[in-house]
RNA sequence: GCCGAAGUGGCGGAAUUGGUAGACGCGCUGGACUCAAAAUCCAGUGAGGCUCAAACCUCGUGCCGGUUCGAGUCCGGCCUUCGGUACCA
């Protein structure tokens, strides 16, 4: 008997395993997804930032990711629109090749393998993803015009090669990502400590768009917070360059300064210790000395250099500069704070206006002349702020704006130095001394220097047989059929690059291959490139503010300059989902801290999971992971389930009207009638603007205000039904489709997308509440049919007890009255 | 240090352009069902005061001040937490 109706209770629960796999399978088999390109009315390209496969799971940040951004795109094509939502692996990466280094598992394998089981993960989510345009960045079909790009910015002068410094761990004899470097400098696979080492590395010349890139942000929708990261990160300054000639030589150096201005009070220069004329400028007598300092801050990263809590350090020459306005000599130090990879690599010092050249002076007991008149009162060190010229013959008097201009002019005119507009941002290091990336398509020819592999000899395939252990270099030197192979040019032993591309270029253009990823004619289908970007809505994590998202729009622009496509931007709108945290930090290994979703997906089902994520909060805050209300949207769906569950084939039974006519509706349809119009209402605008939880707690609302249904006649209980179905599909897909298929519904409803407008006549209210106030304190809600003027709303709050007590033996000073909301009396 | 975001019940969080603070959910309390429990359903639930009870009153959105008939919301000054960034000449 007990065993009865514990089983007929299991019977009647929600059989979310049974239900959501029928319905993937339904999705999947019947291509529900496939997004037609070639209907471009009404299209929307919303895209989620690609998996990163480092890991065989995906975790609650991937859910909280992809389960809100899809129920957007289904919600838009319950709306009627050409939804393209489309997934793919970001494949190549560090990760996978370390994983390889620990276990001995080839990069190419445990990825395969890992995108296997995520891909599972993602089915098992339901998202409307178009199978059809899944990618992987790893494969050769891909990366492939990861070359093509490369060379076509090597023929348009914006891939070139240079020094530049790398973190090298001289007992790996290996090149570092700074994520590899532990705070204290040391290599965290060895401990040795880290030095900076040059290696010739390939560059993209991103700074050619840096104007672009700072004019483009004014056209996009995009969080006030991550341009304004792009904004500096650019970093554009207004200044001048000016030169100093060097005492005794013919040399000058350069210098750049936002306040040419204060020229007069440039008392010393300083740069960088890797300065190349360093070394010609020290006299013999300082020698040992500048060696010895720029051996010292050889393993000293550039936040290290540039923290500001270590004291200033650095060496004098013996050389002196001459300033050129006041022919004075002034002497040349260098500085670890000065660095070479910013401007010119040398300034001239003013402490007089600079804090840091102040802190400076004040150490090594450099002089100290003002060129702005301070403030009465004025106090501190530098003065930093606007004020008249001292000290400063011709420029005495001008105030900074207008003395930087005549200054300039003065410079121009001498040709010693010209306006300069300097930007922070740095062209983009591609190379990486790493195996699993993009093998770059240059071969070395002794007798031609570096010749493009011929597009038609792409792609590079990167051999799997190599040794990727670090033992020095890059490993894909230690296979020798790849390395190498003839000149294309004069046909003569040659050797190939073996270094391959940041993964960074691979997510620089993925969203246009996705579009077509099969296309063999070039990097991506130009007509469905033209026509699907920019994409719409693009979800993703805040931390790709700048890298990621500054590099694809560079990419986009300059594949907009090769005539590739047509838009300015690759993504009009952006929103970034915020980060779940557990326990106040960010979930990772190393802190242990890590939730695995699929205790929740197995135990609730993936509806309820994804739900409870939208509803936890507002979706761009995030928050710190807790499971505790996870069984209160569990209910919901369970009492979603038994309600549909009881109203089987109502809309073929009962079909209901379009709309109804409030007068002719009982007191609870009535109010039933009002409340399914006024959630329609709502969920529109908040699942629009991605306000998931609120649109949750409405549906919420809803299903409470529908304990009264059975007091419905039964065809209006079919348009109250079929209205709830709709607005919960998109927020739990399957159970959605499984509503409506109860309601007696053949067709699936993704498969036939449908919505259902609001009956604004609904919405009004008859009457409402107006809150009575005496001096702002509440004191009484009345009752008064909408649009009761203020005479009326006067007289029926007057007459009110409670408000009476508090006006009565008083003068009323002042009445204020805002229509259906308030009534405020103030009186003394 | 600088930039940005956020501080609301026991908890997650609601609250158009300033207009009834605490929607919705969790938890908790009481009740129904049950031999009992779980599940489910119903009712209550910011704090305090006064009440047999209700009515009513006071306080209340990090802290201090201001503007306003009216402030979670606007302004000024702090405090705390979380992100981002690192001497940018």
């Amino acid at each position: 008997m007990t065993t009865f109706f514990i089983n007929l209770l299991r019977i009647m629960k929600y059989p979310f395993q049974e239900i959501e796999l029928k319905w993937q399978k339904f999705w999947e088999e019947k291509k529900v997804y496939k997004t037609d390109l070639t209907d471009l009315e009404k299209k929307i390209y919303c895209l989620v930032m690609f998996i990163y496969p480092s890991a065989a799971k995906m975790h609650i940040g991937h859910w909280y990711n992809y389960g809100p951004t899809d129920s957007w795109a289904r919600f838009k094509k319950l709306r009627g629109y050409n939804v393209f939502e489309p997934i793919g692996y970001d494949a190549f990466g560090l990760p996978a090749e370390n994983y390889a280094i620990k276990t001995g598992i080839h990069p190419q394998d445990s990825t395969l393998q890992n995108i296997n089981d995520i891909r599972a993960m993602v089915k098992h989510m339901g998202g409307m993803y178009d199978w059809d345009s899944e990618l992987m960045t790893c494969a050769p079909e891909y990366y492939r015009w990861n070359q093509w790009l490369f060379l076509q910015l090597y023929k348009k002068g914006l891939a070139y090669r240079k020094n530049a410094p790398v973190n090298w761990c001289p007992s790996c004899q290996t090149v570092l990502a700074r994520e590899q470097v532990l705070n204290d400098g040391s290599c965290e696979r060895c401990g040795t400590t880290v030095v900076q080492k040059n290696l010739t590395q390939w560059f993209f010349k991103i700074t050619d768009y840096a104007e672009e890139l700072l004019d483009g942000l004014n056209k996009i929708d995009w969080p006030e917070k991550t341009k304004t990261m792009q904004i500096n990160w650019i970093g554009k300054s207004i200044g001048a360059e000016v030169d100093f000639s060097v005492s005794g030589t013919d040399d000058k150096i350069k210098v750049f300064t936002t306040r040419p201005d204060t020229l007069f009070g440039a008392t010393y220069m300083v740069l960088a210790p890797e300065h190349p004329l360093v070394d010609k400028l020290t006299t013999s007598e300082f020698k040992k000395k500048v060696d010895e300092y720029k051996d010292s801050i050889k393993s000293m990263t550039e936040i290290d250099r540039t923290s500001t809590v270590k004291e200033k350090t650095g060496i004098f020459t013996g050389a002196y500069a001459i300033n050129p306005v006041t022919n004075k000599y002034i002497p040349i130090w260098i500085a670890d704070y000065v660095l070479m990879t910013y401007g010119t690599g040398a300034i001239m010092a003013v402490p007089g206006q600079d804090e840091r050249d102040w802190e400076f002076a004040e150490k090594f007991d450099l002089p100290i002349i003002r060129t702005v008149q301070t403030p009465e009162g004025f106090e501190g060190k530098a003065y930093i702020e606007d004020g008249p010229a001292i000290n400063s013959e011709f420029l005495n008097g001008f105030y900074v704006e207008d003395a930087k201009k005549k200054i300039i002019k003065w410079l121009e005119e001498k040709g010693i130095g010209k306006h300069t507009i300097n930007y922070r941002l740095r062209d983009w290091l591609i190379s990486r001394q790493r195996y699993w990336g993009t093998p770059i398509p240059i071969i070395h020819c002794d007798e031609c220097g570096l010749v493009p592999v011929p597009e038609d000899q792409l792609p590079v395939v990167l051999p799997y047989n190599v040794n990727f252990k670090p033992d020095g270099g890059s490993p894909l030197a230690s296979n020798s059929e790849f390395v190498n192979t003839k000149c294309p040019k004069c046909g003569s032993d040659a050797k190939r690059d073996v270094d391959t591309m940041d993964t960074f270029v691979d997510s620089s253009w993925y969203y246009l291959r996705y579009l077509n990823p099969k296309y063999d004619k070039g990097m991506f289908d130009p007509e469905l490139g033209k026509a699907w970007t920019p994409v719409d809505m693009y979800v993703g994590g805040a931390e790709h503010a700048v890298m990621h998202l500054l590099y694809a729009r560079f990419i986009h622009k300059f594949l907009r300059d090769i005539g590739l496509v047509i838009s300015d931007e690759p993504f009009q709108k952006l929103i970034h989902q915020g980060t779940i945290t557990n326990l106040g930090a960010k979930m990772s290994k190393s802190k242990g801290n890590v939730v695995d979703p699929n205790q929740f997906v197995y135990e609730y089902g993936a509806d309820v999971f994804r739900m409870y994520m939208m509803f936890m909060g507002p979706y761009e805050l995030g928050g710190d992971w807790s499971d505790k209300g996870i069984v209160g949207v569990d209910r919901f769906v369970q009492r979603t389930y038994s309600l549909f569950n009881n109203h089987r084939n109502y809309s073929i039974d009962f079909p209901s009207k379009e709309r109804y006519d409030l007068n002719g509706l009982s007191e609870v349809e009535k109010a039933i009638y009002r409340k399914v119009n006024q959630t329609l209402e709502k969920i529109q605008t908040e699942v629009e603007h991605f306000r998931f939880n609120t649109a949750v707690a409405a549906l919420m609302e809803l299903l409470n205000e529908l304990k009264s249904l059975d007091e419905c006649v039964n065809n209006f209980k079919t348009f109250v039904l079929e209205r709830f179905a709709l607005m919960f599909a998109p927020l739990a897909p399957h159970l959605g489709e499984e509503c409506w298929y109860l309601l007696g519904y053949e067709k699936s409803l993704f498969e036939n997308p449908k919505w259902f407008e609001v009956d604004k006549s609904a919405l009004i209210e008859d009457k409402v509440n107006v809150a009575v106030q005496v001096n702002g304190k509440l004191r009484a809600t009345i009752e008064v049919p909408i649009n009761s003027d203020k005479e009326a709303t006067a007289k029926a709050a007057k007459s009110d007890e409670r408000v009476i007590k508090h006006i009565q033996d008083k003068e009323i000073v002042k009445e204020i009255f805002v229509p259906n909301k308030i009534y405020n009396i103030v009186v003394k």
